[in-house]
DNA sequence: TTGTACGCGTTATCAA
DNA sequence: TTGATAACGCGTACAA
C-alpha cells in the first residue's frame, strides 16, 4: 500500500562511495568514467532496483524524448498504420509517443497542441484535422525550435518538414487507369477542397480527363464532405439517376468507393462491365468487397517511420527550426476486379 | 533559430510584484488566492505567453498526468478503437496517453514496461502480448502504487483492475446460435489456449455443444496460432477435405472467419446453407464480405473509456494498489447472412 | 578520472 | 491571503 521510496543516484552514491555525478555519468556510459567503475556502478544500480527518472532528466536537460502525434482519429486504417510506423521507429530510438485525436475538429486540434506543448515534447508529427484552415497554433513549436513534421494532410503555408505522397500524380494515374479500361464518363467523389490531398487528387483527375480528350461533365463531379459510407451511397444513387450515368468512378477514398459498389450492385449495375470503380488508401475492406476494389495504396507505416526519422535527425543535428525538407513517397495503383475490364 | 527563453512563474512574479508561490497558486486556481488577484495573474500570464511546464510539475509533485497503454499492435480494428476510447477519456481529464506496441512479443512487452516506468506514468492500461505468460514485469507498477488496468487479454494471476468481456458466454452464445440455425457439426477456430480470451471462448463452445447433445469431434477443433488470414484459409481447406466436413464454424476472430468464407466459396460451398459461419470482433471487413459475416461485437471504445476511468478514480481517491475490481461488459451477437438460415 | 555546486520550473510546508 | 524556502532527481560546467 505504501509507496516504496525510489532508489536515486544519491542512494547509489552513498552505497558505492562515489559522488552522484560519477554515478550519473556511469549510468549514461560517459567516456570519462573507467570501464570497470562503469560496470560496477551499473551492476549495483540494477541490483538495488534503480530506475532512471526520465522526468527529472528532461527537466534538467530541457529536452524530452517524447514525440507527439496529432491525427484526426486513431481507428481508421490509414491513421493507425501511420501511428504504428511512428511508434516502431520511436521505440527503437528510445523515444515515447504521445497521441491526440482531433476528431477532425479545428478547436480540438488547437487544444491538443497546447497540451502537447505543455508536455514539452521533443517533436511533433501532425496530420491536420479536416476543418483546419489556420495553423497559428503550431507556431509555438517553431518558435521554440521543436521540429514539426506535417504528414499526409499538410498546410499550404507553414514552413516545416513534410512527408506526403504525390496526390496529384496518384489522382491522375487512377483516372488514367479508368480511361485505359475504356471508361468515357468518369465521375469523381471529391473530398473537401481546402484539404490538400483531396484538392490535388481532383486536379489530377481533371487533368487526366483533359489530356485524354474527355470533357469534364459537372454532373459527374460530386463534392462530399466527409467521404463516409453514407455519403458514398447517396452519391452513387444520385449518379445512377442521371440521364447519362457514369461508366467509371474515381473515389478519393475507399470507404465511399466500397459503399458505391454495394449500392450499384443492389441496383443491378454490373461492375466493372457497366461501371468501373477505383478508390484510394487500400483499406482492408477494399480487398474483401466483391468485386474487389481497385485502389491507390498509401505507404502509411513508412510515412510514420520517415516522419519520426525527421524528428530524430533534427534533434541530433541541432538544426534550426527553419528547415522545411519535403519527402514525397510513391503510391501504387492496385488493380483489382472493380476496374479490370481488359487483361493487363 | 535561437530558442526563445520561456516565460516561467518567476518572470510573472517579477512582472507582477508577487512571489512565485502566489503566481503558482493563482495559476492553479488555489482557493487561498483572491478572485481578483487570480484573474489578474492569469491575464498577465496569458499576455506574456506563459505556458506551464508539466515536466517540472510532475517532478515536483511526483505524479504525472500521463497514462501508458501497452497493446499488441495499433493497426487492428479492435485495438485502435480501444486506444481511441482511452485517448478520448484521458484527454477530457487533461491527461496524456503514451502508447507502446509489443507486436505480441513477450520480450518487447518487458522492454516497453521498463520504458513506461522510467517515464513515471500515472497509470497503465495493458492488453497482453500473445506470447506473454509471465507478469513479473508489471510488479514494479504495483509496488509503487501505479494503477494497472488489464483489458481484454488479461493475466490469470495478477491482482489488479480488469476490464473484460464475458468470453465464455460469448463463445457459448455464438455456438448456440449456430445450433439454433440447425448446425450439427460445428467446427471451432481456436486461438492460443494460454490466452484467456481464446481459452474461454473455446470453453463456451464446448459447453454449448455438450449441453445441446452434440458430441465434440476432435477433427472439428482447429488450433490456430495467430488467427491470421492465411491460417484461416488453411484451416478451411483442411476441414473441407474431411470425410465429414462441418456444417458450421465458430471462429474466434473475424479475420480467420472471413478468410474461411472466401475459401469455402471458391470451392463451391454454399454459405450459409451448407456451411454457416460466425466470427468474433465485428471488424469492418465482416460487414463487407459476402455473405456478410455474423459475429460477436466487442465494445472496444467503451472498454478503453472504462479502463481510463479506473485509472483516474484510483488516482483521485488515493486508493492502495491492492484493489482488483473487475468490470465485465456485454457482448452482442450480430446475425448477418453467413449464418442466417431461418427467420429470427 | 572524479567531485563540487548549482539549477532546470514547479509545488508544498511553514511562517507571517 | 501571501511570502520565503526547500525539495523533486538529474546533468553539467568547473575545479581538482
Amino acid at each position: 500500500m505504501k509507496k516504496k521510496k525510489e532508489v536515486t543516484i544519491y542512494d547509489l552514491a552513498k552505497e558505492l562511495n562515489f559522488s552522484p555525478s560519477t554515478i550519473s555519468r556511469a549510468l549514461n556510459n560517459h567516456k570519462s568514467i573507467g570501464k570497470k567503475t562503469t560496470k560496477e556502478i551499473q551492476k549495483v544500480a540494477a541490483k538495488m532496483g534503480y530506475r532512471p527518472n526520465s522526468i527529472a532528466a528532461s527537466l534538467r536537460s530541457n529536452k524530452s524524448k517524447t514525440i507527439g502525434i496529432m491525427i484526426s482519429r486513431i481507428n481508421r486504417p490509414f491513421v493507425s498504420s501511420l501511428i504504428s510506423g511512428v511508434e516502431d521507429a520511436a521505440r527503437k530510438a528510445d523515444h515515447n509517443v504521445i497521441i491526440s485525436q482531433s476528431n477532425d475538429k479545428y478547436e480540438n486540434e488547437v487544444k491538443n497542441a497546447k497540451a502537447m506543448y505543455d508536455s514539452r515534447i521533443g517533436g511533433l508529427i501532425v496530420s491536420l484535422a479536416m476543418e483546419t484552415n489556420n495553423t497559428d497554433h503550431f507556431q509555438q513549436f517553431a518558435d521554440n525550435n521543436i521540429p514539426i513534421v506535417f504528414v499526409d494532410r499538410v498546410p499550404r503555408d507553414f514552413n516545416s518538414y513534410r512527408v506526403i505522397i504525390d496526390n496529384y500524380a496518384a489522382g491522375y494515374r487512377a483516372t488514367k487507369h479508368l480511361i485505359d479500361q475504356g471508361c468515357k464518363r468518369i465521375a469523381h467523389f471529391a473530398g473537401a477542397q481546402h484539404v490538400n490531398v483531396y484538392n490535388l487528387r481532383k486536379k489530377g483527375y481533371l487533368d487526366a480527363l483533359l489530356e485524354n480528350g474527355i470533357e469534364v461533365d459537372e454532373n459527374l463531379l460530386v463534392d462530399l464532405e466527409t467521404m463516409s459510407f453514407e455519403e458514398g451511397r447517396e452519391a452513387m444513387k444520385m449518379l445512377l439517376e442521371l440521364d447519362f450515368p457514369p461508366d467509371g468512378i474515381f473515389s478519393s477514398n475507399d470507404t465511399a468507393a466500397v459503399s458505391a459498389i454495394l449500392c450499384a450492385k443492389e441496383r443491378g449495375v454490373r461492375i466493372p462491365e457497366e461501371l468501373a470503380i477505383i478508390g484510394f488508401n487500400d483499406d482492408p475492406i477494399s480487398s474483401i468487397v466483391e468485386p474487389s476494389l481497385s485502389t491507390v495504396s498509401h505507404p502509411a507505416m513508412k510515412m510514420g517511420e520517415i516522419s519520426t526519422q525527421r524528428i530524430l535527425e533534427h534533434s541530433e543535428d541541432n538544426l534550426g527550426s527553419s528547415i522545411s525538407e519535403i519527402t514525397m513517397l510513391d503510391t501504387e495503383i492496385i488493380v483489382r476486379n472493380s476496374s479490370r475490364r481488359r487483361k493487363i
